[in-house]
RNA sequence: CGGGAUGUAGCGCAGCCCGGUAGCGCGCUUCGUUCGGGACGAAGAGGCCGCAAGUUCGAAUCUUGUCAUCCCGACCA
């Protein structure tokens, strides 16, 4: 091949072998590379969307003067992630930190950020590293600083997947099929004409038409389906599958009374409304609907995550699912044993965790903190 | 990699044990009646039975090989 084709886990390798040729005085720092690209892991079993043995993800590397500076970066975009989750993706997550066992090969700090499925298991559903000098020392990057000293650079990755996609299909949908929050929702409102006639199919699309154009001109993607090949109720069902966050149905009856049935896919309800001001009702009701899918998860999230303080408690725990906090006395050893014996892992420390007096669940040895364990994917 | 299973019409499956030239549901086509929650009736179209050998008068069915897919088993997005 004429191209280099690299197949890899992940960047890093690529990443640090470029900054070698690109850092050499303080002035080149900070410096950060974002990248989608698509990796390949081998994995003993994959899991569709959720672990595929080829992935799409964005992955950042930044390098920085000052260890300081590396930290916030790490920090920073464990902020951006949660961020997105949770507003746009609708899903709450937890921050933290991952234990020495579970932290990235090479990083001084694992930040992670974890979701609640709704089968009990938890997800990791994005991760930030500080990795302090050791991919400097391992590519032998340095840099002048002002005082004309060499020195290796501080750095971080971060990256996100299509895993999300996952989670996001995993934390809303139900058994009438998708349910995506109207931030992110390639469609946000679909219009279904309802009649019998030609002539009520005139007057019924003349409606329909005027509130699309209502709806784009707040902005709002909206889908008018006009297809002559299907009934109303058959179109009602596939927008639901698809995960339409909301729909307006428009019949004779609607036009003679100045009204349109709308029906949400969070609550699965619908309603008449009127037609004069449907624009700006629809608008709201697109943060009702963001709010309500968050809301719910969160419930559902808090409602699946237990304080436990025996062993006994935490195995059964465990094996009910949801995310299980506990004290733990810091040691691998002991966090290895817990998998060993429940499959579950520890997933974070939180990110703002506090010291207390407690006693490990599994050794029995004094602890200073309660972490979260659960089954993960 | 280890264990278990499955490949038959576009999709989901039955038939295989007890060989006789393939059937059901959905979908698709046509006509009529329907049309505010996945319509109904009638008539149709559609299949080298994963692939290759073998046994047999005859193989979807028995034998052998081969390929593919799925599920279960201790992971680091």
């Amino acid at each position: 091949m004429e191209e280099e084709l690299i197949v890899r886990p992940t960047s890093e390798t690529i990443i640090w072998d470029t900054y070698r040729n690109w850092i050499k005085s303080y002035r080149d720092l900070p410096i950060l590379c974002n990248q989608w690209a698509n990796v390949v892991r081998w994995e003993m079993r994959t899991r569709l969307f959720l672990r595929t043995a080829e992935f799409l993800w964005q992955e950042g590397h930044t390098a920085h003067a000052t260890m300081e500076e590396a930290e916030i970066e790490a920090k920073k975009m464990l902020g951006v992630y949660t961020e997105f989750a949770e507003k746009w993706l609708a899903i709450p997550v937890y921050q933290g930190v991952k234990s020495a066992n579970e932290r990235f090969a090479g990083a001084l700090n694992t930040y992670c950020i974890e979701a609640m499925m709704q089968d009990g298991k938890a997800l990791q559903a994005g991760t930030s590293h500080f990795l302090g000098q050791n991919f400097a020392k391992a590519f032998d990057v340095k840099f002048l600083n002002k005082e004309n000293k060499l020195e290796y650079v501080w750095a971080t990755s971060w990256g996100v997947s299509t895993r999300l996609m996952g989670a996001l299909i995993m934390s809303h949908s139900d058994d009438d099929g998708l349910v995506l929050p109207p931030k992110i929702a390639p469609i946000q409102v679909v219009i279904v004409p309802i009649y019998k006639t030609d002539e009520e199919r005139e007057k019924v699309n003349s409606r329909c038409l005027e509130i699309k154009a209502q709806l784009e001109a707040k902005g709002l993607r909206v889908k008018y389906d006009d297809r002559d090949t299907q009934k109303p109720g058959f179109k009602f069902h596939e927008w639901e599958l698809k995960g339409v966050p909301v729909r307006l149905a428009v019949g004779p009856r609607d036009v003679e009374n100045g009204t349109v049935e709308l029906a949400r896919r969070d609550t699965m309800t619908k309603e008449s409304v009127a037609f004069a001001g449907i624009d700006a009702h629809v608008v709201e009701l697109m943060d009702v609907i963001q709010s309500n899918l968050y809301q719910k998860a969160l419930t559902y999230r808090n409602e699946h995550t237990f304080d436990v303080n025996t062993w006994d408690e935490f195995k059964a725990q465990v094996e009910k699912g949801g995310f299980v906090h506990a004290f733990w006395d810091g040691t691998t050893e002991t966090e290895l044993k817990i998998k060993e014996e429940t499959k579950a892992t520890l997933r974070f420390i939180p990110l703002d965790v506090k010291e207390e007096e407690g006693v490990d669940v599994y050794s029995g040895k004094p602890a200073k903190m309660r972490v979260y364990f659960a089954k993960a994917y």
